[in-house]
Order: C-alpha cells, then structure tokens, then sequence
RNA sequence: CGGGGCAUGGCGCAGUCUGGUAGCGCACCUGGUUUGGGACCAGGGGGUCGCAAGUUCGAAUCUUGCUGCCCCGACCA
C-alpha cells in the first residue's frame, strides 16, 4: 500500500480523552475514531489488526474442531424470556422495539440463540459432540465504559458454544478449546495465564480466564512464575487432553476475586511468586444443563432415553485484544507490533520522493516484497524525513526499510528492528531475505515491565 | 447510578472570575528557500464558542434547563 494513496490520518498530539497508553496509541496511529462513549469506528490501520486477530483465532478454532457459523447481532426477547436471563440480565442489556412492538435486543451473548438453533435441529447423541462458534459484534451496556476498545460498549467477540452428551465428554470439549485458546494468544504474541475461575452454581473446576500480563490491567493476578514460560502445546487434539493442560492448570494461578492467599504462599516458592496486573482476554466456561433444561435442548442418548445437554461457552474479545497487545507491546515511540498481527509487517521509507535512485529503489523494493505476498506500507509522501520516521515508529512496523539519496547511490537499503532499534545497511537481496521474517526479537514474551511490578 | 471535571476551527489549548472587534500552537492551502528524526519566510482559508431559553444596548463570558464526553467508585470479554 503506497501511503499517498492510504487513508491513514495519524495525530502528532494526544487527544485528551485518552488516558491509557493503548487509546491514545489507536487514537495517534489512526486505527480508531471514537464515535459514541465506548463505540468505535475502525480506521484502515485498525482494522487490518482485528481481522488479523481474527484470522488466528479462526484458524485455531477450526484447529480444534470447532464450526464457524454467524449469528445476528439482534436477537428476539422471546428465547431469552425462556431461559429466564431476559428480566436477570439488567440494564447492561440493550433493549430495542421494533415498528411492530416486538421486543428485541442487541446480543450481549449468544447461548440462548444457539441454543435454540441447537434443539431444534439435533435429536440423536449421533450428533454429538459439536462445537459451533461465531465472531460477531456484541454490545453491552456497561455502565462506564473507558480504556478505549479494551472496555467499549460494542465489541467484536469469538464465542464458542459446545454440546455434549454428557459431563465427561463436555470436560473433554472444554480442554480442546483450553489448548486452542494457548495456541491463539501464542501465536497473538502474547504469553496469557490460564486462571482458574469462579464457576457460579454449577461448581467444579471448569472455568479458566485468560490474563495477559499489563500494567494497566484492570485485575490483580497471582501466580507461580513458571506458567510465564510454559510454551503452548501442540494442536494434537486426539491424544489424552487432561495430560497437555495439567501443566499449566496444576500451578496456582488466580485473579484477586478467587486468590487465596495462604493457599498461594504455600504452594508457591517466595521466589517463584507473581503478583501482576492483567487484562482478561479470554474465557472458557462449562455450564453443564444450565440453557439446555429451561430451553428444552434434549437429544436421545444411546438408551433412547432423552437428556439435556451438556454445554460450556469459550469467549475471546478480539477487539479487546487488539488494545490489549499494545499495552504489551509499545515503546515511548509508540506501537510494536508483533509480526503475527502488524497491520503490515514492513515500513518501507522513501526518504527523498522525487529522486530518480530512491524512487527506483524504493519501487523496486516495495514491488519485490509485495509480490511475495507480505504486507508492505511503502511511505511515498512528499515530507520531512522526520515527520516519516516518527510515523513509522508510532504505527509500529516491525520492520523498517529506509532509502535514502546517499544509500541508493550506493545500492543500500538500512533496514531497522522497530523492537530493538537496531540498525543494519544491506543490499537489496540481503536485505529482501532480511525482511522476508519476523525479526528474531519475535514474537514478545509476557510483558517484563509488568512483571517487574510483582 | 453516586462523586468530580470538561465542552471555543481537524488536534491541543488561552480567553469566562471582571460582558464590548474570537485568539495562540500544530495541522491545512499557495509561492519560495529547504530536505536522514516532526524546517524556515511570506501570504491565505476555515469557528452559529455543545444545544435551548433568559438577563442586557451588547453574551464565548452572567442565569436556568438540557445534551455529550472524560476521570474516580460499584459491574463486565
């Protein structure tokens, strides 16, 4: 993309209504405009992250066995009156009338709907286990919502649901989607912290958030030092699942809500202590009969007798967690994208647009890249080489391909790590090879600023 | 929803107390000089001062009502 010809509105200020470094960077880096308190509009710029995410959390999903399908966004009050969360949900709910009075409202969650699509198309145990999941724009009304798209009203969410025969089976659908939610915030970039969670009324031990670690993380985690560099497990979904997820759930890991502390101190060493902040980005939870019952969701098992199925629902906010990675992941500069989920993965910066070897140059490389299929960012613009570097460093390419007059006369193009600012001058096939792949600082583990505050 | 704050050109702000020609920086347009980390000179465009009533000869400024946004708290992917 030549950036004379993007649309790509960067601010060399910050807007004042940002306060954390995630809003104001989107702000900065023209990924968002804000349109209504916690509803945003996604700029080019952003909007090639969130499909990034997107993307990996689809793959992983479909890795996993699970179906994607789509709900709509607006949902009949009537299935939720069923399950009874329709008066229980509150005012976080947004309720709409339609021109014939029916009662409708805007998704906060999709159990019920799936649920209903579920029953009344599956009668047999034969057609189970299933996995069906969507990603769609969601909205809650939350009472303030602040911190950007980490904690917006409207918000692009995966929501996975799985049906099951039974509570075994179930226990099984619910590590699949365990091992694929590691798998995704891995290849995201991030190191996430299964924690266990609170499991209401059904009781158990299957509920687990997903944290990553930020400073400006709005809960408290604990936990033992050694889950920050566990590496995700294979996507081998056959094999014996409680064995893959026993090392990461067998090592104390709560949030505040659920921490107990004597717990933590005596199974945890002093030295292998974590107490950080965190963003919540995932969450996986088995429901048991809790829809299928009220919602009549039965199919005929094996005996030909009718049960209600067993269901778990496993969320992952996308758009939080595009707000959630540059809190991860940024510098005094601005953005660090990991390769994974950089709107483009190479800056390409053409110092002096006009002049006939840096033109050539810069088009050559541009042309090249391209053509083998990576995302280039090629800034053509007629400005201050300031001015270009600054906005290269704000929107966060991992890498940086400058051509200047001096080096293109000589065939050199400085190529710079936007992560560890280093800088190499290359010809132009070292250099097409250097920024074929991520740099080797990539991707990042969990944050060592956030870390340090334990 | 309780407490606090803000609303003036695209962005950041001053002006409001003490009513009297709407201003500054950045951005934008034109011309020129510049050109490796946000240049300089000259000229220029753009604002019903959030909305509505009121007070007044006169309101960005005073009064009342409303709306929107931000921050702190209780709640959430």
């Amino acid at each position: 993309m030549r950036r004379t010809d993007y649309f790509l509105p960067t601010l060399k200020e910050d807007p004042s209504e940002a306060q954390i470094v995630s809003h104001r960077l989107m702000l900065r880096a023209g990924m968002v405009r804000q349109s209504a308190a916690g509803i945003y509009s996604w700029l080019p710029l952003g909007l090639r992250v969130l499909r990034k995410i997107e993307e990996i959390v689809r793959e992983e999903q479909n890795l996993a066995g699970a179906i994607e399908v789509l709900m709509p966004t607006l949902q009949p009050a009537e299935i939720w009156r069923e399950s009874g969360r329709y008066e229980d949900y509150g005012k976080e709910m947004l309720r709409i009338t339609d021109r014939h009075q029916r009662d409708l409202l805007y998704g906060p969650t999709n159990e019920e709907l799936i649920t209903q699509i579920f029953r009344d198309s599956v009668r047999s145990y034969k057609e189970l286990p299933r996995n069906l999941y969507h990603i769609q724009w969601k909205f809650r009304d939350e009472i303030r919502p602040r911190f950007g798209v980490m904690r917006g009203r409207e918000f692009l969410m995966k929501d996975a649901y799985s049906f099951d025969i039974d509570e075994t089976s179930a226990r099984t659908a619910y590590q699949k989607m365990f091992i694929a939610y590691m798998r995704t915030f891995d290849r995201l970039g991030l190191r996430a912290i299964p924690v266990a969670a609170d499991t209401g009324p059904i009781g158990g031990d299957l509920s687990h958030e997903f944290i990553i670690l930020a400073e400006t993380g709005e809960s408290e985690v604990f936990c033992h030092a050694d889950l920050l560099s566990r590496a995700a497990p294979d996507a081998d979904y056959d094999g014996d699942l409680a064995t893959v997820i026993e090392p990461f759930t067998s090592l104390y890991a709560r949030s505040d809500e659920m921490h107990d502390a004597a717990l933590f101190e005596a199974e945890v060493p002093t030295d292998k202590q974590v107490r950080a902040r965190g963003i919540e980005v995932g969450h996986i939870f088995y429901f048991g009969q809790k829809y299928s019952g009220p919602m009549g969701c039965r199919v005929a098992g094996a005996d030909g007798k009718e049960v209600d199925v067993h269901g778990g629902s496993y969320g992952i906010g996308v758009s939080r967690l595009v707000g959630g990675i540059i809190e991860a992941c940024h510098d005094e500069a601005g953005i660090v994208w990991p390769w994974a989920v950089a709107p483009f993965q190479i800056g390409v910066i053409n110092l002096k647009p006009g002049d006939e070897q840096t033109d050539a140059l810069s088009g050559k490389l541009y042309a090249h890249l391209t053509q083998k299929g990576l995302d280039v960012l090629y800034d053509d613009r007629n400005e201050r080489a300031g001015g270009k570097f600054s906005d290269m460093d704000l929107i966060g390419l991992p890498w940086q391909a400058v051509i200047g007059p001096r080096g293109a006369a000589a065939g050199e193009i400085e190529i710079k790590n936007r992560k560890t600012g280093e800088k190499r001058s290359l010809d132009f096939e070292a250099a097409c090879a250097l920024l074929a792949s991520p740099p080797p600082s990539d991707p990042p583990s969990a944050s060592p600023a956030a870390q340090d505050k334990a």
